[in-house]
DNA sequence: CACCAGGCCGTGC
DNA sequence: GCACGGCATGGT
């Protein structure tokens, strides 16, 4: 078995926040700017003790994963171990909106450019994601011309809807699933992601199209449920794995 | 030139 | 309810 994958965690497509610097990652969160070589960085910040969901034995969890069946054991042991970060809501939002028929490489990017173009320099080359209030003053026009696409619209519809976002914590699975979707450009793929990435809903099982051919070739009849009770988890693994076969 | 990427919307049936 | 085309952009 393979140790932490801090890298899967951070680049594999939870969080476009995070930077390779070559010697460590760094993002901006809180407010400031992260830099972290290794997990252990992360224990003695509360912050980042939170964001990666230190509380949780994924070393536990990862075994029963692997004690499933044989796909899952390959998937797990191939990767090494990986967390579900749980990230600011609205930054989960604009992230997963941007994703949609998208590469986690030019999400990254767009990511970046809103940064610089709507949020503020905390240190100098390091940009805050901007707040609902910051993305507030752009329009359509402006959004499109960083890149965004088609997406400009969807986020135009978030900032004004933002408000869902605290409601969406106190309902079950199923309500916070809708309630999620009724923000344009939020559909049942991008809406799990938002809720295992920023709410700790581990029942959550983002189908996406690499995931639609695991499921096909690997469970074939099989659903979400029969991960239970680490649908997301599960997810993660075989959908870090699947893609590391191509 | 085609086809794809952590999909969703609008339309038609 | 389900199937299907369209959609911005950049990479292969």
């Amino acid at each position: 078995m393979r140790g932490e994958n801090l890298r899967e965690t951070l680049m594999g497509g939870q969080s476009f926040s995070w930077r390779d610097e070559g010697d460590c990652f760094s993002a901006v969160l809180n407010g400031k700017v992260y830099r972290i070589r290794d997990i252990e960085d992360a224990r003695h910040d509360p912050f980042l003790y939170g964001y990666f969901d230190l509380g949780y034995d994924y070393e536990l969890a990862r075994q029963e994963i692997a004690a499933r069946d044989g796909i899952l054991r390959r998937a797990v042991e191939s990767t090494g171990m990986i967390r579900l970060l749980k990230q600011d809501h609205w930054i989960a939002l604009i992230s997963f909106i941007l994703s949609q028929n998208n590469n986690i490489k030019r999400i990254t990017g767009l990511y970046s450019r809103l940064s610089e173009r709507y949020g503020h320099e905390v240190e100098e080359g390091y940009w805050s994601f901007p707040t609902a209030e910051e993305l507030s003053s752009a329009t359509e026009e402006e959004l499109r011309s960083l890149g965004v696409g088609f997406r400009a619209p969807f986020i135009i519809d978030a900032v004004a809807k933002k408000d869902i976002l605290g409601e969406v914590e106190g309902l079950p699975f199923d309500e916070a699933m809708e309630a999620l979707q009724s923000i344009k450009g939020v559909g049942p793929k991008v809406a799990s992601c938002i809720l295992i990435f920023s709410y700790q809903r581990r029942e959550g099982f983002p189908m996406d199209v690499w995931m639609k051919k695991v499921m096909a070739e690997y469970y074939p009849g099989k659903d979400a449920s029969y991960f239970h009770p680490y649908e997301a988890l599960s997810q993660q693994y075989l959908f870090s794995w699947i893609r590391s076969l191509t």
